[in-house]
DNA sequence: TACGTATAGTTTGTATACGAAATAGTTTAG
DNA sequence: CTAAACTATTTCGTATACAAACTATACGTA
């Protein structure tokens, strides 16, 4: 037998984040939004202010996949770029009023999937998952 | 405060998923391959006749995904596809003299960047985790 | 057996993500 | 004060993944 069994941990996380994924986006359909578009509305404050670079460090992004997810955010009205009057390199994120109504919305139904996903676990597991989540991210990086 | 704490469990995942493909694509460079290819080379099995539909299922990938993978794959000259005997909508994948060798090398490597991780973690959490994964797994689909 | 339906694979268009290079603006060294 | 180094963002090309539409073939049933 030249099969791999148990299954590679690799191949455990990549399914399940393309399940995961699959379900999030599927709910989030309704409001015209995805995954990515939509923890990246729930990082920009309702005050706004932040810059790409900023932005895309805390979604763990390349600044050059940020332009394209704000292009899309910006392109449904979601979002809005202004110049920074301190740094004429520098770009700040907005959200619009529609934006804001937005961040509003997917911040409830996402985190009721998120709680819908940890009840079905016990306590102690979800502790160890995010135990074991943040030792792999230290062994890699 | 409007931030989210503790982080989301789909963003953990999405971040972890992330930093565990970008670690293991670095180490596949040097095969000229990455993590999508590497893991479906190891799906193909030495004697080969799968069909791109079965490949797909154990990948949970659609078809539509699986004939760009397996186009670039037949292109570094790793797979070869054949037509089916028995059914002239099918095709077969074997690997190449080339593919077999390059199978060798990255299930080695896999496997061992795979061990890496899991010896980082107490045997109990890996555990865990497995259990984890498999029940949002369930809960979800 | 012929028709309607189902299936395998591909094509097309879009979203997401990366890296390298380009652009434009800022900072620092001397 | 200027040249060099650095930084923020975008652009470009590529890989990955999906869904919907398309092609060719197979099959079930009337």
């Amino acid at each position: 037998m030249e099969s791999i069994s148990p299954p590679l941990f690799c191949l455990l996380i990549k399914n399940t984040w393309q399940k995961l994924s699959r379900y999030y986006n599927q709910q989030l359909t309704s409001y015209d939004l995805s995954v990515p578009k939509a923890l990246l509305l729930l990082e920009i404050s309702p005050e706004g202010g932040e810059n790409p670079k900023t932005l895309a460090a805390k979604l763990d992004l390349e600044s050059s996949s940020m332009t394209g997810l704000l292009d899309r955010l910006e392109k449904k009205g979601f979002i809005e770029r202004r110049p920074d009057p301190n740094d004429r390199r520098s770009i700040l994120i907005f959200l619009t009023p529609s934006g804001i109504t937005a961040r509003q919305n997917i911040k409830a139904l996402v985190e009721q999937l998120d709680r819908k996903v940890q009840e079905a676990l016990p306590a102690e597991d979800v502790k160890a998952f995010r135990r074991i989540i943040s030792v792999i991210g230290k062994q890699i990086s």
